[in-house]
RNA sequence: GGGCCUGUAGCUCAGCUGGUUAGAGCGUCCGCCUGAUAAGCGGGAGGUCAGUGGUUCAAGUCCACUCAGGCCCA
């Protein structure tokens, strides 16, 4: 872990010197990392993050907030994602003006780093954490949370994900804990603090409640052969026959502390007869019948065919039924804290939908004590709660057979043998089912009520609603529906946690009174109990001891002994990380950096940071006028991101192998690869698979195109004649038309680029740069100029290098936020003594730089080009053959009218090699026809109904009378249904082929050539595949580029070749850079070849360097 | 069990408030270029838009259900 690729080691390396003008980009293309980790030293060395952050000193302020990476872990390529999200909008804020703070944040307490620390010390469970002390468990937590500390910096500043690390908020410090005693006693004030209790699985050994992380544990879940038993719980007598409700448990230790049963409200229950069991050989029936309530699906297989219904009954119609409790024994009943129990409640039928009829009876027996569904039935209808079986798992008290102390699954036969004896059990066996226990000890699991403090978070649920409503959500959904229907449905906070280290709830209970209060901040504490110890600090186990007498008796005040939920901590983050309010000067550094103007983190924070985050914000500004908060939520926008999957869409995980090492890929591909990847890649909100082969592709594609792209400008501006900028150029209204479509190309990606950064939407982002940098700046700029730049010279070559390097000195710019690396890079090349590209502000989209006409035209451009280069294709004609004419039908008459300019005209030519255009015209109704089809779009709007017919006949329309239409007229329809009127924008024109030779058409464009060759042609063709075959004997035989040659080309009695050479040795000299060109024997030269030119022709062929 | 997301070419993904030839890159087959060369460009093949049913003149797009994968909560 400690060899990673040392960041350490770049920095010993000398970055004092700043890149030039033009000078060559590090490998980017094949070893991207040490490329990367050059700028990382020379950021560093340069303080470049600090004198971003200075340079927007004063600036008005973007307001970000880090949400605290979980200390108890090492960083994972998700991490990447999340953090370049945040880092790319954070970027892209800054170089629009805006001040960023950066601050950096641990989540430092939690039950994670318990676990991992008992991992550490080989222990397990709350008995040993006690007797091994909680001052030095808490002691190796405060230590243990740091492990990764390291991996988490070095990861961050790996991709360039820039936080302030010198002054991080610290979950665990005594000031920011002083912040959420602050925050709690708040909310103690204006009284939504209680006392409650929460239903959680439970370990009687350990003596703990597990959570669900917990539970998610391997091997918690195992089949256990539990007792499966059948219950009567009498309701009376009719005619002679006892009448009961019959209802099943694997659980029969719950059934003293039962205090209601429960039925679904919707399904059919049955009252059915059945025979008493009776001895061996006895008629049945011999010995009595009694009456069962039973769900009525289930009647067949819990009673058997042996029964008769005597009445049937929607549970609804059952509610409120009483029956007698099993048991005599006084159960120890207990307060729930959030209700008042009415004891006249106890014992009757409720209904609840949560009852299945799966299996059972469809009746079930409620114990609230020991299931979380039981107690919600018990809350709604304030039932009272009993309590048979205490914390430890053990009988409180003796109930029939079972003596006090008993653990409670040794109680199920006891208590089911009293039952029997009792003649209230139906029936008993045992099932197999799936059955939680504890990891650390094995011992089964019970749901147990244990007291716990809440926040009443419902009663601000209507405004929580409300201000949620106000937050912007990327995507939208997340905020309507996984959030909003959350918040709409919840339920209040419970807050408390029965562990060690935390954050400890600043409540103090009198022992006599019961009185409480809270504590808002040490000083307070320090009025009550006198003068604390010195480096006192607020975590457990000093904290308990820490006691006050009671202000209204002469009781004793002492903690209450819970830590705050960990999502406390970090939903206190925005007021803790400036020891609000305590910390002078924290008032005004908390509203300066409040609300959030943005957030980001995983899909999995909805119920997490994003909740608490909006719950306390919520109360803050609700709640609290005298604290000064605006009414609005605490962030404003918030960003979503997906989970990372593999890439054949699995969850990573340990034990599948799947994972990605972030380190791996940042050491392969880079940092601004991943970067763009991650974010390219998909929306951002959907799950993502990661396929390193997908990265590969990105950087061959993207960035080596870009790298290629710059390379071509600086290899000729560093030659002694080269162009540099500070040499001028012409006026962008003076270059040529290829060059002003560059320049409005550029103007309008900035224009795009920045309206989707403003607008969240990174991966349009990536994806507009990528069209612009392949297409446009590669494939056909550079591509068709490349001449201009080694040949060329004065204004036109200033032209083009001028138009090229601000192509990418604005791609440079637009890149920098999401990958920061190559865009440093190209821009410290680009426009040297400008400082960090990360400093500088976005382009400005100019308006009158933008020629819609020209870009219109390349469209076109591009599509003549395509459809020429397949009719070559299909008519064998390589791209050396000249070839007489091309020929063009459109509908359009600006179509026609740009084409016809010298920009497009000269593209279409030079790229398809073609002499000229043979006709360029409106179609004539020879070679094409006019058809129509119906503009579904605007026609479906007015005719609605009659769309199929309208459509059926405008295609139907005769050539003329599209033309007619085209011109402005109307033409009438006869449909089946009567008249319909038509004009142009009711249809879309298109021009259809009749040639009998072959076309290309796109339907609104018809193409075709002039396949046919002259001598001519031909000659010049050959003259094209000697150029190239002399280039190829160049090549391999190793020459420079610029070294001159002499030539000799021998014929071998072939007229046209002998004529190509005679009628272009101009051409052909200069394309070969032939000082010396002539006819002749190749032997004797230095390099000789025998080349076939294609047709059966060859020519021998000889060159000697000069 | 409840809520939510995802499913489009072999792979990774676009596809605006429904509008008529469903796009791109990679891969694959074929070809071009050779002063961007451990680069560059093109052409072809490849799709019942997960399935079923519905709404509509018109559904990849809206609705319902089903299937598969995933997340959160119980």
């Amino acid at each position: 872990m400690d060899d990673r690729r040392g960041l350490l080691a770049c920095a010993a390396m000398p970055t004092d010197r700043r890149p030039g003008l033009y000078d060559p980009l590090p490998d980017v293309t094949t070893r991207p990392a040490s490329a990367e980790e050059a700028v990382l030293a020379a950021w560093r060395e340069r303080g470049t993050f600090q004198a971003v952050q200075a340079a927007r000193a004063g600036a008005p302020s973007f307001v970000f907030w880090e949400g605290p990476p979980t200390a108890n872990g090492k960083p994972g390529i998700h991490h990447v994602f999340a953090r370049t999200i945040k880092d790319a909008v954070c970027r892209h804020r800054t170089m629009s003006g805006r001040r960023v703070v950066r601050k950096a944040g641990w989540d430092t307490h939690g039950l994670p780093v318990e676990l991992e620390v008992e991992k550490q010390l080989g222990i397990s469970g709350k008995p040993q954490i006690e007797q091994y002390g909680v001052a030095a468990f808490n002691a190796r937590c405060r230590e243990s949370v740091w492990t990764y500390k390291q991996d988490w910096e070095r990861l961050s500043e790996r991709i360039a994900f820039w936080l302030d690390y010198a002054d991080p908020y610290v979950t665990y410090e005594p000031r920011y804990v002083e912040s959420l005693w602050y925050l709690l006693a708040k909310f103690h004030a204006k009284g939504l603090v209680y006392r409650g209790k929460r239903v959680l699985p439970y370990c009687g050994r350990c003596g703990t409640g597990l959570s669900s992380h917990e539970l998610g544990q391997p091997g918690v879940y195992r089949d256990l052969a539990d007792p499966s038993v059948y219950v009567r719980f009498v309701t009376g007598t009719a005619d002679g026959e006892r009448e009961s409700l019959l209802a099943w448990t694997t659980t029969p230790w719950t059934l003293p502390s039962n205090v209601a049963l429960a039925v679904h409200p919707e399904r059919e229950y049955v009252l059915a007869r059945v025979p008493l069991a009776v001895a061996k050989g006895a008629a049945a029936g011999s010995a009595g019948y009694e009456r069962l309530w039973v769900v009525a699906e289930r009647a067949l297989s819990v009673l058997g065919k042996d029964h008769t219904v005597l009445a049937r009954r929607r549970g609804v119609e059952l509610a409120g039924m009483a029956y007698r409790p099993l048991f005599d024994a006084a159960v120890v009943e207990v307060d729930p804290g959030s209700w008042k129990p009415d004891p006249a409640g106890a014992y009757r039928v409720y209904t609840a939908g949560y009852v299945t009829t799966d299996d059972g009876t469809g009746i079930v027996h409620q114990a609230p004590a020991y299931g979380a569904d039981d107690w919600e039935v018990a809350r709604e209808h304030a039932l009272p709660v009993k309590q048979a079986v205490g914390p430890e798992g053990k009988f409180v008290g003796a109930v029939a057979a079972v003596a006090a102390g008993t653990f409670y699954k040794d109680a199920d036969d006891a208590l089911s043998d009293d039952l029997k004896a009792r003649g209230l059990l139906f029936k008993r066996s045992r099932e197999p089912h799936s059955y939680p226990h504890c990891w650390r000890c094995d011992t089964p699991l019970f749901y147990f009520a244990a007291p716990a403090w809440y926040i009443r978070t419902n009663s601000i649920r209507d405004e929580m609603v409300e201000l949620n409503r106000r937050i912007r959500w990327v995507p939208p959904e997340v905020g309507e529906k996984r959030f909003g229907e959350w918040l709409a449905g919840n339920v209040d906070w419970n807050i408390s946690r029965d562990r060690y280290w935390g954050t400890p709830l600043p409540f103090w209970i009198c022992n006599r009174c019961d009185r409480e209060v809270a504590i808002g901040s040490v000083a307070e504490l320090e009025r009550r109990a006198g003068k604390l110890p010195d480096g006192f600090d607020n975590h457990k186990p000093l904290i308990d001891e820490v006691a006050f007498p009671c202000d209204s008796c002469d009781g004793t005040m002492r903690r209450t002994k819970p830590v705050v939920d960990v999502w406390f901590d970090s939903g206190a983050m925005p007021y803790a990380q400036y020891h609000w309010p305590h910390a002078p000067g924290s008032r005004a550094k908390l509203l300066d950096q409040f609300p959030a103007d943005f957030i980001a983190e995983g899909l999995d924070q909805t119920r997490g940071w994003f909740y608490t985050l909006h719950a306390i914000g919520t109360f803050l500004a609700k709640h609290c006028p005298e604290e000064g908060f605006r009414d609005e939520p605490a962030y404003r926008t918030c960003v979503v991101n997906g989970l990372v999957l593999d890439k054949d869409g699995v969850k990573m995980s340990k034990r599948l192998g799947n994972v990605v090492d972030p380190w791996k890929v940042l050491d392969e591909h880079g940092a601004d690869a991943a970067r763009w990847y991650l974010l390219a890649s998909g929306a951002p909100w959907a799950p993502k698979r990661f396929d390193p082969e997908g990265l590969l592709e990105e950087r061959r594609r993207f960035f080596g195109t870009l790298a290629n792209c710059y390379k071509f400008l600086a290899d000729y501006g560093r030659l002694a004649d080269g162009w540099r900028p500070e040499q001028g150029a012409p006026a962008p209204a003076e270059r040529p038309e290829i060059d002003r479509w560059l320049v409005s190309r550029t103007q309008t990606l900035v224009a795009h680029v920045r309206a989707r950064y403003d607008d969240y939407d990174l991966s349009a982002v990536c994806r507009a740069l990528e069209a612009f940098v392949v297409d446009d700046l590669s494939n056909w700029y550079v591509r068709r100029n490349r001449a201009r730049f080694w040949k060329g010279a004065g204004e036109d070559k200033a032209a083009a290098c001028a138009s090229l390097h601000a192509a990418l000195e604005a791609t440079a710019l637009l890149l920098a936020p999401i990958a920061p690396f190559t865009a440093e890079l190209l821009f410290e090349r680009l426009a040297p003594g400008r400082g960090s590209v990360h400093a500088a502000l976005l382009p400005e989209a100019l308006a009158r730089l933008v020629d819609p006409a020209l870009e219109r035209s390349m469209e076109i451009v591009v599509r003549v080009v395509e459809m020429g280069r397949a009719l070559r294709e299909r008519a064998g004609r390589k791209i050396r053959q000249p070839l007489r004419a091309i020929h063009v039908r459109s509908s359009s008459a600006e179509t026609l009218e740009l084409l016809g300019r010298p920009f497009a005209r000269d593209l279409v030519l030079g790229e398809l090699n073609v002499k000229a255009f043979g006709s360029l015209a409106a179609d004539d109704g020879r070679l094409c026809a006019l058809r129509a089809k119906a503009n579904f779009r605007v026609l479906g709007k007015k005719v609605g109904a009659r769309m199929k017919a309208a459509a059926a006949a405008i295609e139907a329309l005769s050539s003329a009378e599209v033309a007619n239409l085209r011109a402005g007229g109307r033409v009438e329809l006869e449909l089946a249904d009567g008249r319909l009127e038509i004009s142009a924008e009711d249809i879309e024109v298109r021009v259809e082929s009749r040639a009998e030779f072959d076309v290309e058409t796109d339907g609104r464009l018809v193409v075709f050539l002039d396949t046919e060759l002259d001598e001519a042609l031909v000659v010049e063709g050959l003259a094209r595949e000697l150029v190239n075959r002399v280039n190829a004997l160049r090549k391999d035989s190793g020459l420079a580029v610029e070294q001159r040659i002499r030539l000799r080309v021998d014929p071998r009695g072939q007229a046209l070749v002998r004529a190509a050479v005679e009628l272009h040795g101009a051409l052909i000299a200069g394309e070969t850079l032939s000082a010396d060109l002539a006819l002749g024997e190749a032997a004797g030269s230095a390099h000789v070849v025998e080349a076939e030119l294609g047709a059966g022709r060859a020519a021998g062929l000889g060159i000697t360097p000069l």
